[in-house]
DNA sequence: CCTTCATGCGTAGCTACGCTACTTGTCGGA
DNA sequence: TCCGACAAGTAGCGTAGCTACGCATGAAGG
């Protein structure tokens, strides 16, 4: 799907990721893509500076790590973070409906 | 709601508006104020190049009207913004399922 | 040995697009 | 007379995702 519809969600997206876990930004790519279908494969310019973002706000802490002489940055959902998920749950269901109202194939009343 | 979140999603919106019929700027504001119960209140800035973005992408035609001394500007969904409408239907019903796939909380598989 | 690919981090610059703030103009009512 | 609803529009801004890079390590294959 066009990536780029994204616009305002991915924080949402990367917050609830890391709810199940702390990650690290390459495996974040990845488990995007994998809970997704294959349908969300964001490229690193998308990600990292997210990342740095949500940082910045304090929704996530990162701590560095060495795996096999790979350096990693591991991010990991703050209490600020998870205070913020709960409100992009909220605005997520608002925003469904109400855009469903518009896009979403009207019910019929009377089916039969 | 904020509407920023709208990104990417706003033509669709416009186009569903108009096809239910000819509306000119200002009633469309309304109409998408209206139909979202006030959710939806988008300035002009917004709504007038939208809709120009749209005729000029062939989507929707425009024809000057003058009533009671005010110039309106009056747009209707044409043949390729009907296949654009489907389209952006399509593509949202995607943008829901993969988005929320991450911030739905998940049907418990038992309830009981 | 050397090249290539996956892993892993990052930035610079571009672009799209909605928003703020403004202008212009008519009409009706206080 | 002046203000507010109606009606259209633009200029400039900010946000944020994308493209296209660069750098480094380790494993695999010729």
């Amino acid at each position: 799907m066009k990536a780029q519809a994204l616009h305002g969600h991915l924080d949402a997206l990367l917050l609830a990721v890391l709810e199940q876990g702390a990650l690290h930004g390459y495996a974040i790519i990845e488990a995007l893509r994998a809970r997704s279908d294959g349908s969300l494969d964001l490229p690193t310019g998308t990600i990292y500076p997210a990342l740095r973002r949500l940082e910045r706000a304090g929704h996530v802490a990162s701590t560095w790590s060495t795996v096999s002489g790979r350096e990693r940055r591991t991010y990991q959902l703050t209490d600020s973070g998870r205070r913020a998920l709960a409100g992009e749950r909220a605005g997520w269901r608002e925003f469904q409906l109400t855009v469903g109202r518009f896009l979403d194939p009207e019910s019929p009343p009377t089916p039969s």
